[in-house]
DNA sequence: CGCGAGCTTGACGTTGTTCAACTAGAGTGG
DNA sequence: CCACTCTAGTTGAACAACGTCAAGCTCGCG
């Protein structure tokens, strides 16, 4: 990872974040606190275990949040730009439990933690904007809980397309940059699953795949897979 | 569910949450928003596709957050004394992604949801220290991901009592009032597994069952099923 | 004493994993 | 330019884990 040049904080785009209630001395504090670095592919952002030192904030990419554990790395969730990583351990000064891994170059701003702590302790609209960026994450974790638990590998493989089509690449036809391994931690199946599965959809022309490139053909039924 | 009397927040036991960081005023407003109810078990704290009215504070009981899909239900978590229910959907207008049952009879406050979002963005250290709970959520949240995810039913199960035991029992013994079918939905496996499963850690000695009466025995053996 | 709900047990089927073999494509070096 | 290798991906067969279905058991309660 390295350094970049960057414009400050107040001139940032991300200022269509909660950073827009922040005034012109906060914008200041924050900036002189913040780093940007470009992660390359396959770069930690975060380790598991190491204590959370920043908030970050991506400005482009795409990175997975991995649980490592003794039975092998599970996929939390995958998240693109806008997003902002660490704010699930504000005010919890323990080791991180969780990792997060660029799944491409992503670049992104970083923030000292406690510097970020300070100003949602002196800014209650910051505080309740940030508070609703995280009550996403809780929203979407609780989701892919009844996805886990309920749906067998059809339904999971669906969700995660959709996903991609709807939330990260923005169409229904889209090249990732997601291996097949990767896919397959995602959606908790084995890569020779996925593969299976994979042909099963387009045998039955719910959608077209070449390679790592898609496109979505019957939405409606992915939607309706279980 | 019925109403009860009760002492007003500022005398209340739950004044060593964040509640501590609200002055008298404060309190004072919280409390006139304030209803305090007792839920019998079975009953509903909330219903998921219905709109968030209030923010509840768990005083007693026990109560498990599910969420309500075709395939059936699923347990997202079971919460006890000292949970603040609704957090999650703070800031965030639209219908409740998951519903609430109380598994024991639960004594709640509850609090109207507009005053709560009000109290945050007034004062933030309250905001924070509520942040701080919703981050306590969210971790438990990626840590049933990776159970659910990566873990076996023996593993799932001993999860379950483990956590009963610490977080809601706080025993090694324990009755609990929960049926082996909610033990079932809670570890996502159907009953007659967990039936099968608690007899396999029966007969390896590594607990005692007496109906719903458990034992822990062997702690370490549990903690690192698999 | 008999009934019924909750729980347990056994037999069997389904789902998905594992292991191993095979294939296709992307570098690499002669 | 062609072998050579390496990795990612695919396919098939055997196997394990778990769910389903049906039957039996137990215990509290009328």
């Amino acid at each position: 990872m390295r350094p970049e040049t960057h414009p400050p904080c107040k001139n940032c785009t991300c200022i269509s974040t909660p950073f827009r209630f922040l005034n012109q001395d906060e914008l200041a504090y924050i900036n002189q606190n913040r780093l940007e670095i470009k992660f390359k592919k396959g770069e930690n952002l975060c380790k598991q275990g190491t204590p959370a030192s920043h908030v970050i904030y991506l400005r482009s990419g795409l990175i997975k949040i991995i649980s490592e554990e003794n039975r092998g790395n599970l996929v939390l969730s995958i998240e693109t730009s806008g997003y902002f990583l660490g704010l699930q351990v504000l005010f919890k000064p323990q080791k991180l439990p969780f990792s997060a891994v660029a799944s491409e170059d992503t670049l992104a701003c970083l923030w000292d933690m406690n510097a970020f702590a300070e100003l949602i302790k002196r800014n209650a609209s910051f505080a309740a904007g940030m508070m609703k960026q995280i009550n996403d994450d809780i929203n979407r974790s609780y989701q892919r809980i009844a996805t886990l638990g309920l749906k067998h590998v059809h339904g999971r493989l669906s969700d995660l397309l959709l996903s991609l089509s709807v939330h990260v690449y923005k169409s229904t036809k889209f090249t990732t940059s997601l291996a097949r391994k990767d896919m397959a931690e995602i959606t908790n199946m084995s890569p020779e699953s996925l593969s299976r599965v994979l042909k099963d959809m387009k045998d039955e022309k719910l959608l077209k795949v070449n390679g790592k490139s898609f496109e979505l053909i019957d939405i409606k039924a992915l939607k309706k897979m279980e």
